[in-house]
DNA sequence: AATCATGATGTAAACCTTTACATCGGCGAG
DNA sequence: CTCGCCGATGTAAAGGTTTACATCATGATT
């Protein structure tokens, strides 16, 4: 009982005094054996202690039951409850998460895949759409694979994000429903898909509103809390000022939100500031920024289940699973001056 | 070269025309083999693109290559930049780092007991000194395990945390040399640890300015916002009010910034509030809170070296490795109001 | 020249499972 | 009573490594 080493299979069939053979089935298909066989497997493994080995059951079967996780950063904030969620569901299917992190180097993302050479991983959920490896590699033999957040490549690769073109709008909507018809939309990069979704949400907006699209008013950054400061300087040169800005992410509305703050402006009173995906410093600003919530425990929970689809199956059964996203309405979000 | 079975030792060893046993020897003792051989050994693993099967590899020697991490909340906004940490040290000696969570589940805790039965990871890095599993068990056997923040038990693990004494005398010093004499100390509960340490680094402060200890102004909470508003409300109660709040973490600092505020004080006007730990939000709270920073990465890297450490030699060389914490000196301290 | 030590390599067993195939016993049908 | 079938169980191979031990060649020592 107290052995220095674990009970092995054998310990087991020699008290139960059946084979191995018997053993195992007991264990995986149980309807395979005699009731009262069943019953003395069972007991001998409680008095075991038995726990099978899951190195000799994966090298036997040829698959691992561990699920490689691999984000270009996992420091970011957004990154743990994502995890839950892929970590709960992973654990309820017998599955484990393994952690990887590449911090956008493509090297460290190639030695990622020699977990899937060497059998230690079955699946692998990739984020943010950046694909941690030399091009040519991967077409050849990648391993099942789900993205979080954006598709992975174009091609083939299911993923699961948020609707944001639908989160877009909801926020676009509250702007134009507190009176905004200038509203300047500070985006991060082009190549980003988030951004296009979004930019069309907030372009569907202003049109179901019937206010004509000012491309003044639409400035690219890389999404970085400079970018945003940067964006609202070039907007400053300008002679039509918008009374709100809807940034495409949090980080981005930090910088406009210390841009306007020290310019002396006051936030929601002379101009109002939105971002997009609810970090968690999100409800600390001043003022506390109205945003929309990534629900990200969710996006983990179906992006794990649909990997585990896909490792059942061989094939997905949704290509593309995207949630609804929900805005947060905090402090920054005002009415626009009555005249400037 | 493409083929759909990834290549084993034996392919290698058949183009490299020796046996699988010196192919073996090439890759993990060279020194034992020809440099003509090795050669030829290593070209073979180029041309076949060879990976070792880790499970295969795992089952022959009996143990694995992974590190299990276990913590409580792995949402916890501080896991993830320590996770960092943790995961480069591993992955720079071979090591890959799986994840669990227990919610403070014992039963949950104990399931990942498996893991190590059954082989699939080699040690344990345990968050926050809460032991996931019924206390029974697991002193008969439990894997090579490393503590973060606080000691396992009481005894025998070793474990890596910060010096919580010196952090709290920091701050308490800074205080005093603002000009505060009464200095209320709002902690969470007495069994954690950290508490005792961080107080008695707030009481040897004081000791040292030759400020008389007021029992009075010492109050122990749960550590979160709700307890740190409640402390003030007891505080508030009394006559003597401290004009500082010197808090246990940054959550109960939190507490206290808004239940100040709400009561129509200004902060560092009327009067000064500190935290601890440095989490993400504590630059953006109004004021930016002055706190302690955790050199959270460097505790992950530490943590994960001992840990390595003791999987090869199993005599751990240090029991108890504590980082020197960093005052981050922000906002919310000033002098205290000339008169009250 | 015979022997021995040394260094390089090969052979085969072991790690623990799963599962195809073989075996065995009992029961129903003819 | 015999045959065939079926359900329950056992036997043994396979999966890819590592490594103790055996083997072999080479050069040095007597």
């Amino acid at each position: 009982m107290s052995n220095s080493q674990p009970a092995t299979i054998e310990d087991v069939a020699r008290i139960a005094e059946v084979s191995i053979a018997t053993v195992s089935r007991a264990i995986h298909m149980p309807e395979k054996v005699a009731k009262s066989t069943r019953l003395k497997v069972n007991q001998a493994i409680a008095i075991t202690g038995y726990t099978p080995n899951a190195m000799a059951r994966s090298l036997r079967l040829g698959r691992s039951n561990m699920i490689l996780v691999v984000a270009p950063d996992i420091g970011d904030p957004n990154f743990s409850s994502i995890l839950v969620g892929l970590e709960n569901e992973a654990r309820a299917h017998g599955y484990g998460v393994l952690i990887g992190h590449t911090q956008n180097d493509a090297q460290r993302g190639l030695e990622y895949l020699k977990f899937f050479n060497s059998n230690q991983a079955a699946g692998m959920i990739l984020f943010t759409g950046i694909l941690p490896f030399g091009h040519q590699t991967l077409t050849a033999r990648l391993p099942p694979t789900v993205g979080v957040f954006e598709p992975v490549f174009n091609g083939g690769i299911p993923y699961v994000g948020v609707d944001d073109v639908e989160g877009a709008r909801k926020v676009v909507d509250l702007l134009i429903s507190e009176g905004h018809r200038r509203i300047a939309f500070i985006g991060d990069s082009h190549t980003r898909l988030a951004y296009a979704r979004r930019r069309s949400g907030y372009e569907a907006g202003l049109a179901a509103a019937g206010i004509p699209l000012n491309r003044q008013l639409i400035l690219e950054g890389d999404g970085t809390v400079e970018s945003g400061r940067l964006a609202l300087e070039q907007l400053f040169m300008r002679d039509d000022l918008p009374t709100a800005f809807m940034c495409v992410n949090d980080q981005t509305a930090l910088g406009v939100t210390l841009g306007l703050k020290a310019r002396g402006y006051d936030i929601p009173q002379d101009f109002s500031v939105t971002g997009f995906d609810d970090v968690p410093q999100a409800g600390f600003m001043s003022p506390s920024l109205t945003t929309i919530r990534q629900p990200r425990t969710a996006i983990g929970k179906h992006a794990m289940a649909l990997l585990l689809e896909l490792l059942s199956d061989r094939a997905a059964s949704e290509t593309e699973i995207l949630l609804r996203p929900d805005l947060v309405i905090r402090n920054s979000v005002g009415p626009p001056p009555l005249r400037r």
